[in-house]
DNA sequence: GGGTGATCATGG
DNA sequence: CCATGATCACCC
């Protein structure tokens, strides 16, 4: 009941995940000795966390996919009843200096997303957290029209950077990626560049995927 | 501080 | 009502 080593291949990926479908928090909480905390404000990645113990993941806190082996990167997304996802999806730290010579080929972006093995579980608050239920997995690598809209918005939240405009970029910039704070707290720092060209301050930025987009890869997965 | 895992909570 | 901006915990 217990998958402590990384699994050795994609198919050992996907029968682990298939085996954790239909079973609630508390149950894979039991099943490796975790406690189940009484909510998810001061425990925000928990589920996430249950979930890649569950599976091998190698726990740290690399800038790389999960399943580097595998070329997998794994994400829990939390849905309502209906399917639709309620968060939006991390992806990655964003470059605020030295954006010079960076290409969507080479970003962290497409690397991070060339293939995702998505996991939904029940994320209503008014679900208690050991009762809600994971979903059926979903191994993803986006279609060549999801790759020209994640292009197209990297190329253009970049290009802010690049012209020193960051502060000026909102999380409504981009049809399905955005740009957003990331960090500790609002006081943190970190460099970036300016109009002017020099050197500044400002809050540090993750990559996002929009609701839709998530919600989109969701319904074509189940064909609802 | 920079990265991982994300959700919280309130203003628009 | 819900997405944006802020935040939480932990690792190194």
């Amino acid at each position: 009941m217990n998958y402590p080593s990384p699994p050795e291949s994609l198919d050992e990926l996907l029968s682990r995940a298939r085996a954790m479908a239909g079973l609630s928090l508390g149950q894979l909480a039991l099943g490796l000795g975790w406690d189940v905390p009484p909510d998810l404000k001061r425990d925000k990645g928990w589920i996430g966390q249950l979930i890649e113990q569950e599976l091998g993941a190698t726990a740290g806190s690399r800038p790389e996919q999960d399943f580097l082996h595998l070329g997998v990167e794994l994400k829990t997304i939390p849905i309502d009843r209906t399917g639709k996802p309620l968060e939006t999806t991390y992806v990655c730290v964003a470059p605020l200096m030295d954006t010079g010579g960076l290409t969507w080929q080479q970003s962290l972006v497409k690397h991070k997303l060339e293939r995702v093995l998505w996991i939904p579980v029940e994320g209503e608050r008014d679900i208690p957290l050991a009762q809600r239920r994971i979903g059926s997995p979903i191994l993803w690598q986006p279609d060549e029209a999801e790759l020209a809209l994640l292009r197209q918005d990297w190329e253009e939240i970049l290009e802010f950077i690049a012209l020193g405009k960051v502060s000026s970029l909102t999380a409504r910039h981009g049809e399905v990626l955005q740009l957003r704070p990331k960090a500790a707290n609002a006081a943190a720092k970190t460099e970036c560049i300016l109009e002017d060209g020099s050197v500044g301050l400002t809050n540090p930025r993750g990559f996002y995927l929009k609701i839709p987009f998530t919600h989109a890869i969701l319904r074509r997965a189940f064909a609802l």
